[in-house]
DNA sequence: CTGAAAGCGCTTACAG
DNA sequence: CTGAAAGCGCTTACAG
């Protein structure tokens, strides 16, 4: 591999105007600027961009901290902020961290080792005093889930009450009155399950209804989805209606729901949370609440780019609307 | 920041000591191992990795290139090579090339910039001629799409002839005689669409079963699904099965199917392909050939970190075993 | 077992 | 507009 030094002795002129033909600069002869890119492209020159980081500059590289790539609203938002990073020549680094405290922690010392100039966080699993401090190291963009209280960083998500309230009302307007309730996983680091759960009590208490506790359940997969359904086939008192909190889930409650001889909507009517391909594709379709996840994935990497570049953040919440989607399971 | 500098002040030792604990050098004091050990847990220290790499240690990163991380089948390798990499303690840069020639060429340069320790190519957008002379620039190992004629490189992927070829003979013995054939996007670059479209010739051929133009269609999306049954019917002669490549088509050309009052398989017979998630959701369950993404994933990232640590490579395929599995759509 | 010194490939004031 | 020189933070022969 020709280094800066093979370019400059091939093009007669000294390290320091090819860097500055490198960066851009503008105080450059156009003759030796012509000479020197000739040079470059003759010996197949390219940076090694270990030594361009060392010497301070950007890595332009950002880690993206997500729970599980294989979980389709992650890797929507992913493959959204790929596409703004590639277009500002930024490349991502994928950590999954699959639902690990210690590997969360792990991928944050990218910030501090100087490896990336940002991180997103999409998926929160320390608590939020352990994941703060690295605020300090450089910028993080909080995408997603979110700390209960936010005083240091900026944040992209949707509303969660508001969307779970419209989801819930929905199921009333339906004429349910006996409504379950699944909770994503909730790790006590995000405030997103809490603050969905406020939509649901919300809406239930406008119209005292009922929330037992056996009509509680949690989950985020299509096996818990599928467990769920024989759990409140043992019930005394069965629900009518459940509110997923994932269309994975959801799919899985549909799947079951029709072994068992069930029928949805009409033994059980089913809403699920993020408008995946699957919700469209299944019988009957799933009525379910559409994340913007391009919107979502875009946003995010514009800002912590934005952060980068110009060293200025604004501490605050950016949320986007997440309409109820009506179909059949409903 | 800390440096390797405020480390040996701290512990009383020369840098060069520092560098040898941080190193698992063997001769080093094992009291002062331990002073440096804790100089540097008490000044939070983590060695530059721009640095390291300059000086011509590893990145401990590996560049994996795909079409689309959205694509569940690409989201299932990539996390399998995430846990292997992770388990090395390696990083993965997530590389959608989407399809383009350019980007594929792009990222393929983090090889030569020394960004990366080696390259994982999922998919192959540019003809192998101009893939090849990279493998100069260090470690590729090529998995899932593979070049026509292979004499340079590790490839990983299943046997697509055998899988498609006993697609179409399950096909036939449910008494199919007009069967049609979706390939996916054909690039030339790579042979897997050409080699599965060959056990379908061979299939047929051996029953001496026609193959009409007219049935050939092309897609791997969930909306080519959808149109490719508005074809169907448009059709003087249908076909009465059709051999999709992709879960995704599958799940398009039934929920089309069923749109247009078709029952599946009763007047179309449906063959996926990946045996993703919605393969089991949908109704009817979809017939598939299962790829093996975890033991493609995961041979695959074995294969270039040892490549990678040895300095060893065999030029070679591994095949994986792809079964059939009879569902309810066929 | 250990330190001084050279060097990895760049960039950036500094002095012309 | 341009070059010589210093330095980014590490590692690795080399000589003890």
């Amino acid at each position: 591999m020709p280094t800066i030094k093979d370019v400059a002795k091939h093009a007669g002129v000294s390290r320091s105007t090819v860097s500055r033909v490198l960066n851009n600069h503008p105080y450059v002869d156009e003759e030796k600027r012509r000479s020197v890119k000739n040079s470059m492209k003759e010996l197949g020159y390219l940076p090694n961009s270990s030594a361009q980081r060392l010497r301070g500059t950007q890595t332009r590289t950002i880690a993206v901290l997500v729970a599980r790539i294989m979980n389709p609203f992650f890797s929507a938002i992913v493959d959204a902020m790929d596409e703004v990073a590639n277009a500002h020549s930024y490349r991502l680094i994928l950590c999954n961290t699959r639902n690990s405290k210690k590997q969360e922690l792990h991928y944050l010392q990218l910030l501090r080792t100087k490896q990336v100039d940002g991180v997103v966080l999409a998926s929160l699993e320390n608590d939020w005093s352990v994941i703060e401090p690295y605020v300090a190291y450089g910028p993080i963009v909080v995408c997603n889930e979110y700390p209960p209280e936010n005083k240091s960083v900026t944040v992209v998500t949707i509303n969660q009450t508001k969307a779970m309230y419209a989801a819930t009302t929905h199921l009333i307007e339906k004429g349910h009155t006996a409504i379950s309730y699944c909770n994503v996983i909730g790790h006590s680091a995000s405030a997103l399950s809490e603050d969905r759960r406020k939509g649901f009590v919300q809406a239930m208490n406008e119209h005292r209804l009922p929330m037992k506790k056996t009509w509680n359940f949690k989950g985020h997969s299509i096996e818990s989805g599928r467990k769920i359904v024989s759990e409140m086939l043992a019930l005394a008192e069965k629900p009518t209606a459940i509110l997923t909190g994932s269309d994975e889930v959801a799919a899985g409650v549909i799947a079951q729901s029709k072994m068992e001889g069930l029928s949805v909507p009409g033994d059980l009517a089913v809403v699920g949370f993020d408008d995946q391909a699957v919700a469209s594709l299944l019988e009957p379709q799933i009525t379910t609440i559409r994340q913007p996840t391009e919107e979502l994935g875009r946003k995010t990497m514009e800002l912590i780019l934005s952060i980068v570049t110009t060293g200025e953040m604004e501490v605050g919440t950016y949320y986007f609307s997440a309409p109820l989607i009506q179909r059949q399971s409903t």
